[in-house]
DNA sequence: CGTTGCTTTCCTGTTT
DNA sequence: TAAACAGGAAAGCAAC
């Protein structure tokens, strides 16, 4: 597995891929670790570890996210939505359907999508033993999904959904990150792209992140939330939000 | 129908 | 300077 492994890195290490995602991981931390290199935010698995067809949704967005950073194109450019599909459909799309869903992104996307298909890795048995052995939320299994997403309750509120988020990190395309995961501190990386997906689920095409914040900021009063003081998209679990804990029940 | 809770929208001003 | 942060004010809306 040795081999492998130093295959991989040789390849993150050479890619712009590394600095894209270092410098959106922590800027204050210049020597990210192995597991940050390799497997991005929250401990999850880069959707470049497998065949892109096998991809969930999240990973496509995940995907769509990181071309764009690594060519320095605002996310917001392009209305996500266009992607809300899984990797077998997205697949499956042309390269008239990506000039459809993202203009002049299209293209970028469509060549990037092209290479990973010939070059994807077939996830052998060797890459699941390195990812059950690092990945953290197999250490620590959150509790069951079903729990927090409501299927009988109707309407979910913003705080359970930015909390759902970051509890799942397997479908937490780097969107939010936990900053302490004891204290409940979490930052926004991609606040509009929240923002988007948070108005998806309202049916509200323009949801921003300026909307959204005084959302959040009215759960101060009511102790959903504490202040962060100057920390710019950092947010706190107050003493009224519930089932974000590692162990709590 | 009216009330209530939770936003959503808009705004002006301040801070980073 | 752009992006966030702060809240007041009021409208929207679904549940009760």
């Amino acid at each position: 597995e040795t081999s492998e492994y130093r295959y991989r890195m040789s390849i993150m290490s050479s890619s712009p891929l590394e600095s894209s995602l270092t410098s959106s991981w922590d800027s204050s931390n210049p020597y990210p670790d192995i597991h940050t290199v390799m497997f991005g935010y929250s401990g999850r698995l880069l959707p470049y570890e497998s065949q892109p067809q096998f991809w969930s949704k999240y990973q496509v967005w995940d995907w769509v996210q990181q071309i764009m950073d690594m060519h320095q194109i605002d996310t917001s450019s392009i209305p996500l939505q266009n992607f809300d599909m899984d990797g077998h459909q997205l697949c499956s799309l042309s390269y008239q359907d990506f000039l459809l869903a993202a203009g002049s992104v299209g293209p970028i996307l469509f060549n990037s999508l092209s290479e990973l298909k010939w070059s994807g890795n077939p996830g052998s048995v060797k890459s699941l033993f390195v990812v059950t052995e690092m990945c953290e939320p197999c250490l620590h299994p959150v509790l069951p999904v079903a729990s927090h997403t409501p299927s009988n309750q109707r309407g979910i509120h913003l705080w359970e959904f930015i909390r759902d988020i970051l509890i799942d990190p397997e479908r937490n395309p780097g969107l939010i990150k936990w900053e302490d995961r004891r204290e409940g501190v979490f930052r926004f990386l991609k606040s509009e792209a929240v923002a988007q997906l948070w108005g998806k689920k309202k049916n509200n095409s323009s949801m921003t992140y300026e909307k959204l914040s005084r959302a959040m900021r009215y759960y101060y009063k009511r102790e959903i939330l504490e202040r962060v003081d100057g920390r710019r998209l950092v947010y706190k679990f107050g003493r009224n939000a519930r089932g974000w804990r590692e162990v709590e029940k």
